[in-house]
DNA sequence: GCGACAG
DNA sequence: ATCTTGTCGC
């Protein structure tokens, strides 16, 4: 994927919870200044959850809430790092190439662990990463983004070249495995604050 | 038919 | 994701 993004000077976290037993799905974006990573302004949305958990559809179980939350915001960010993949997927659409397209702002998969593709044996060390496939096809990376801790699946979004992606999950990353924008957007997310 | 399977 | 005790390591 090409890059068409412009000056960064606001980038966000995105990330979803789960309410009373699953019944209620709870949004949380949390803008950082970049590259300063300060919280700058944070919304949270909570909807009747409206459709299960199913690998591959991801995005109709967590992007209405995300919206809801992201139109909340009086600061709109310019990137979004989202939790999840980007076009690591079947159909190469994860949640972070549905955000960006119905957002219209450039976005970034980083997700946890691996939903489809190969990949070899990442070194460890800060910041290494390898190519994941897909039979030909780079679909994204696996990401050390701390040594001695397990890699992150980065992929493209919308309007994000996978280098560029890996480029500013990494300036994310402070002193934990995940960027500091997923790490308020989760904490914003499971209620705990 | 048997695994794999973002959050 | 969520539910949860103990435990290993810096």
């Amino acid at each position: 994927m090409r890059d068409c993004l412009g000056e960064v000077r606001w980038i966000a976290g995105v990330d979803v919870g789960f309410e009373r037993r699953n019944t209620v799905t709870r949004a949380a974006v949390a803008v950082l200044s970049f590259p300063d990573l300060e919280l700058e302004e944070y919304a949270i949305s909570r909807r009747p959850t409206g459709f299960p958990y199913v690998p591959g559809l991801l995005s109709f179980r967590e992007a209405p809430a995300v919206l809801e939350a992201l139109e909340k915001l009086r600061q709109l960010p310019d990137l979004l790092l989202c939790d999840g993949q980007g076009i690591a997927h079947p159909r190469r659409f994860g949640i972070a190439c549905h955000l960006g397209i119905l957002t219209g702002i450039p976005s970034i998969g980083v997700a946890k662990t691996r939903l489809i593709g190969r990949h070899g044996k990442v070194p460890d060390e800060r910041g290494s990463w390898l190519p994941l496939c897909d039979g030909d096809e780079v679909i994204g990376a696996v990401l050390r983004s701390r040594q001695g801790v397990k890699p992150l699946f980065v992929s493209s979004g919308h309007c994000v070249s996978l280098e560029t992606a890996l480029q500013y999950v990494m300036a994310c990353v402070t002193r934990f495995r995940l960027p500091e924008t997923t790490r308020w957007a989760h904490r914003l997310a499971s209620g705990s604050c």
